[in-house]
Order: C-alpha cells, then sequence, then structure tokens
DNA sequence: GCCGTTTTCGGCCCGACTGTTTTCAGTCG
C-alpha cells in the first residue's frame, strides 16, 4: 500500500468521522495526518522497516499503529467498520455546496436521504424546510447547489486530464499498426474545461487499433467498439473517442476533430468563397459547373442537371491545408475565431510563448502557511527543473486557515532566504508574499514591511461582496499601492466549483496599465485565473502577464506549463510574460516594479 | 486523536457569512 493510498483512507476516516458527528478534533487529527504523510520525503514501508516512522509530529500512538497495520497487511479493520455505518453514495452529499457533514447525518436520519437524487426530490417535495435547523432558504439552496454540481460535473478540469491523455498517448503509441496518434479536441487547443477527449490517429488495420484501444487498462466501460471510431469511458465519467483515418486523410481530421467548431465554419466559408470544400475528409478544389456539364442521358436519372467536379488539393500537414487557404498556420490554442483566421491572412499571428521560455516562477507556498513541501525542497526543485529563479509568497496574517505569517514569521523567513541565497550560484531565491487584500482595499501588512521584501502578490482571498464595485475598488485600492507587484487570481474563481466574485476586470485592467502592475496568470488547474479571453486585451493595453504556479507542493511547481498554455490562448507573446525575464533581468524589473514612483 | 516552557488534562485556528434562531449552528475558506 503506497503514500497515496493511506493518505486516502485517512481522509475517508476523516470524512466518516465528521459524518458521525465525532469529536471533530478527533477528525482533524486525521486529516493532519494524512497531510503530514502526504509531506513526507519518504516511502512509509523503508520508515516503518527500519524503525524510523515514531515520533513523526502529527502522528500519535493512535493513528501511527493504524498506519502501520495498513502499510504491512494492507487493510483496516477500523476503517471497514466505519464505512459499515453509512451507505457509500452518502458522500456524495458532501460535494453539494451548502451540505456538509452535520447537515448529510440529520437529512440521512431524519428521511433517509442517501444521495444526491433523493436528496434533490425531498426538496423538491419541501420535506427538507420542515428539520429542525433547516428552513426554506436552506432547501432553496441546496436545490440550487444540485443544479450547479450536476452542470460542472460534465466537465473536466485540463490538468486534470494531463496524466491520463499522457497514458493514453504512449498506449497507443506501442502499437506497430498505428502510423501517427494525436490528442483532438478541447483538450488540444488547451482549454482550461474539457468535456471528453478526442483522440485521432492514422492506420492501415482499423480494426485492430480499436480492439486494442478498447483494451486500454484505465477503460470502465466500453459505449461504442466500432471499425474506425470508439467511445470509452474513464474514471469520473471521463468520455473518450477514438478515430481511425486514412494516413492521407490525416491532416484534415486532425484539422476538424481539433475545432473549435466556430473556428471550423469560418474555414469553411473561407474555402467556399474560393471555390474550395472543405470536411474532415480533405480539401477539395470545385470545377466550374459550366465546364464539367453532366451529359444528358446522366440528367435524366439525376434530378441534378449539372454536377461540380472535385478534385483533391494534397495536404499533408495542417499547414498545408492552413497554406492551400492562404492562410499562415494557426496554432490550435487559437483556433476559436477570435481574429485568428484574420490575423493569419495579414501574417500577423505571433510567436506566442512556449513553456522553455520561462525563466523561473512567483507566488509559490511552503510548510511555513499552508505548503507541503519546505522552502528548502521548493527551491532544490526549481533548481533541477532548470529554473533560475523561483519566487516564495506564503500568506499574511489574515489567512489564519492557511496558517498565514505573521510580521515577525515573515521577517525571519525573510532572513533565512537571504541566508540562503548567499550560499546558492547561478539560482536565486526571491522573497516575496502573497498578501491579502482586506476590506476598502487595505493591505495586511504595513508599507514599511512590504518594502523589505522582494515583491509583493496582493490577493482577495476572503470577504468578497456580491457588490461588483465594491469588489472592484479593492482591488483598485490594492493595485494603487507603491510596493504591490502584481495581482493574485483577479477573479478567485474555482473552476467547476465556483464561478469568479462579481469584479469588472476592465476597470481593474485599465488600473493595472495605469500603475504598472503586474496581472497573474494563476496555473493552479483549479484557477487559470486570469481567463485567456481578457489577455489578448490587457496585452494591448500594456499589462504585463506573470505566470504562477501558485504551487504548494514541488510537484505543483510544473504547474507553470498549463499556465503557458492559457497564455497562449491568450495571445501573449514571449515579451508580454514577465517570468521569462532572466534572472538579471528579472532583478532589474523588480527594482522599479517594487517601488513604483508615482504615487496614486 | 495529538500535544506539552500553560505538560498527563484541557485545548486544539479564526472569522465571515448565511440562515436559523432568540443567542447560535453549519459551512466555507
Amino acid at each position: 500500500m503506497d503514500k497515496s493510498m493511506v493518505v486516502s483512507v485517512l481522509e475517508g476516516i476523516a470524512t466518516l468521522l465528521e459524518l458521525k458527528g465525532e469529536n471533530p478534533f478527533k477528525s482533524r487529527a486525521y486529516r493532519t495526518a494524512a497531510r503530514v504523510i502526504d509531506t513526507l520525503p519518504e516511502e512509509l514501508s523503508d520508515l516503518i522497516a527500519q524503525g524510523r516512522f515514531k515520533g513523526i509530529k502529527g502522528i500519535g500512538e493512535g493513528i501511527g499503529e493504524k498506519i502501520i497495520q495498513l502499510v504491512t497487511t494492507g487493510n483496516l479493520p477500523y476503517y471497514e467498520e466505519l464505512k459499515k455505518e453509512f451507505p457509500p453514495s452518502l458522500l456524495e452529499l458532501l460535494d453539494i455546496p451548502g451540505v456538509g457533514p452535520k447537515r448529510a447525518k440529520v437529512l440521512y436520519e431524519e428521511l433517509g436521504i442517501k444521495d444526491i437524487d433523493s436528496l434533490e426530490k425531498a426538496c423538491k417535495e419541501h420535506r427538507i424546510a420542515g428539520l429542525a435547523g433547516f428552513g426554506q432558504k436552506t432547501e432553496e439552496n441546496i436545490l440550487l447547489g444540485i443544479n450547479q454540481f450536476r452542470s460542472f460535473s460534465a466537465y473536466h478540469r485540463y490538468g486534470d486530464l494531463v496524466d491520463i491523455v499522457e497514458e493514453l498517448l504512449d498506449y497507443l503509441k506501442k502499437n506497430p499498426s498505428i502510423v501517427h496518434v494525436h490528442v483532438a479536441g478541447s483538450f488540444r487547443r488547451g482549454k482550461e474545461i474539457v468535456k471528453d477527449l478526442d483522440f485521432l490517429c492514422t492506420s492501415k488495420n482499423p480494426g485492430a487499433v480499436m480492439d486494442y484501444f478498447v483494451q486500454f487498462p484505465q477503460v470502465r466501460r466500453i459505449v461504442n467498439h466500432g471499425e474506425t471510431k470508439s467511445t470509452v469511458i474513464f474514471d469520473k465519467g471521463l468520455s473518450c473517442d477514438l478515430r481511425v483515418v486514412p494516413d492521407e486523410d490525416y491532416a484534415y481530421a486532425l484539422l476538424h476533430f481539433t475545432g473549435s467548431k466556430e473556428h471550423n465554419v469560418a474555414l469553411r466559408q473561407r474555402a467556399i468563397a474560393q471555390g474550395k470544400k472543405l470536411s474532415e475528409w480533405g480539401l477539395f478544389q470545385l470545377s466550374k459547373l459550366e465546364e464539367k456539364p453532366v451529359a444528358e442521358s446522366e440528367s435524366e436519372d439525376n434530378p441534378q442537371t449539372m454536377q461540380p467536379q472535385e478534385s483533391k488539393i494534397f495536404c499533408r500537414t495542417e499547414k498545408d491545408v492552413y497554406a492551400a487557404l492562404g492562410l499562415a498556420y494557426i496554432p490550435p490554442e487559437l483556433r476559436e475565431n477570435m481574429g485568428e483566421i484574420e490575423a493569419a491572412q495579414n501574417n500577423e499571428i505571433p510567436r506566442l510563448v512556449e513553456w522553455e521560455d520561462i525563466r523561473g516562477v512567483f507566488h509559490c507556498h511552503t510548510t511555513e502557511s499552508d505548503g507541503r513541501s519546505s522552502l528548502e525542497d521548493m527551491a532544490k526543485a526549481a533548481m533541477e527543473m532548470g529554473l533560475e529563479y523561483l519566487g516564495i509568497a506564503d500568506h499574511s496574517k489574515s489567512s489564519f486557515q492557511a496558517n498565514g505569517l505573521s510580521e515577525e514569521r515573515v521577517y525571519a523567513q525573510l532572513d533565512k532566504i537571504k541566508n540562503m541565497n548567499s550560499r546558492l550560484q547561478n539560482f536565486r531565491l526571491l522573497s516575496g508574499i502573497e498578501c491579502d487584500i482586506l476590506k476598502e482595499g487595505k493591505l495586511d501588512f504595513s508599507d514599511t514591511l512590504l518594502e523589505e521584501l522582494d515583491y509583493v502578490v496582493a490577493s482577495l482571498h476572503a470577504g468578497f461582496s456580491n457588490d461588483e464595485e465594491d469588489n472592484t475598488q479593492r482591488l483598485i485600492k490594492a493595485m494603487e499601492n507603491p510596493y504591490v507587484t502584481m495581482l493574485g487570481h483577479p477573479t478567485g474563481r474555482l473552476l467547476l466549483v465556483r464561478k469568479p466574485y462579481p469584479v469588472n476586470m476592465e476597470k481593474v485592467i485599465d488600473c493595472a496599465a495605469k500603475t504598472g502592475t503586474w496581472i497573474e496568470l494563476n496555473a493552479q488547474p483549479m484557477r487559470l485565473d486570469m481567463d485567456w479571453r481578457l489577455w489578448k486585451s490587457a496585452r494591448d493595453k500594456g499589462v504585463k502577464c506573470v505566470i504562477n504556479p501558485d504551487a504548494h507542493h514541488v510537484k505543483e511547481i510544473g504547474y507553470y506549463k498549463i499556465g503557458v498554455n492559457i497564455a497562449r490562448k491568450g495571445w501573449l507573446r514571449k515579451e508580454d510574460v514577465i517570468n521569462c525575464l532572466s534572472l538579471n533581468d528579472i532583478t532589474k524589473a523588480l527594482q522599479i516594479k517594487g517601488r513604483k514612483k508615482t504615487p496614486f
């Protein structure tokens, strides 16, 4: 039993204890233990075998013994017994916003509700409002929560699909009868939310490819197993198609199945205007009708008296197809029919930023606040990834829930960073803070402290109201502070979980341009905030982007690559992204940035 | 269930918000 399985068992116990209404500190102890195990650099089995498992902070006698039992026997009777007390489907209810363990327990015990469907039914029959502690409003909110959950669960976050896409590509490439294979669809376009996966390959033996595809180990259900197209379902209801086409049609098919629909429609209209026809099966030159009249004898059987003749325009790559339409190559990320066709016609498609351009990142957390990796480990990981600098930005004191740093702890961390930097070569840790934006745009720390740091990320975490003007003014006020270098996750959205708080982004972007504040492209797969749809106009107003992983673990530093996808969707070039600057240049930029001269 | 310069019991992170209440419980971050 590996670490991640132990972590999920401990978290499962914590959830079940909450449902039971046990001492909340007991369930918290299990959550803490899960977190500690998740953070351990070593394998549990090694620690136990070498007798070094005792004495880890957060894991006492009780939980410690359970973990040992779990790791050595692969089973934990305590957990199995706990699970028997509630139907497994009851845990679904906790996914509904507004339903926590206490309410789930009451719903189950009083009304026998054990899954989302029965909860929805009870709401509609107004049986919820009568329960003690529940009212009409709660009933309405739960129903809204169910609708939200349902509408979101049909979609998947890009970042959550990266692994399975790579695994399936590797798997398909191992099959000798597959010549070319590519992921297409909205995943290839780098959309932050993806409904299903589309794969495309070429082969002379489609049947064998289809048989191989449906045997992919992650397949949970086969929906369709055809000759040239199959559909399967992975975990979490993720649907995935694979199509096989002849090798000579690959370019057209890849273009077609990459989309977007809107982009394809625009391309087809362009083709028609040029006397051509574009489909997934090819690009065809249509001959003029009068040149090829259909023979009279044939026309009697055919209501159409004229048959246009088609001749296929041979294209080996997508680039060839675009060229045949008089267009420069359009990268998949831009294919949203948002100006890319006009740009391609005028040869104005920019050279988009690539992840290899990134030289360092800001906004990373450590164990000092709510991160799960130490400062030392984060620095080491960043160096190993070939980055030149790593910005640390732990939470500020108002973020209690994230163990935000007090002034004293900020100064202590600053000293530690200076000390580490004195021993580092060709790499630098940058000292920063993710400073909470409080009511009325006040910052969580005084300017005196902020001035000491290399940079400041200002973020809104709590207390955002439903008043757009109020939220907007808070962000603006924060950006006007001369020590605020960048605005963190500007809209606060959590993809498929929480909508952005109401904020006038146009005003925020204008203020960023005016004050020279950088805007973050937070690359946490849950956030990807600011949205790609806003970047092009922000760029045109002179706003600089900073792609940050918002990493809470060494493994999350690499999230910046997902951020680069989004930056590309936002038409950003290397020169628009601040962290494409070398360590030398970033140091200079921070000297100006952190001490903005103009008072606002 | 964990922990200890408040040490073997008693506290454990804090505050906003909402909706339910008549002083507070549940949820969320």
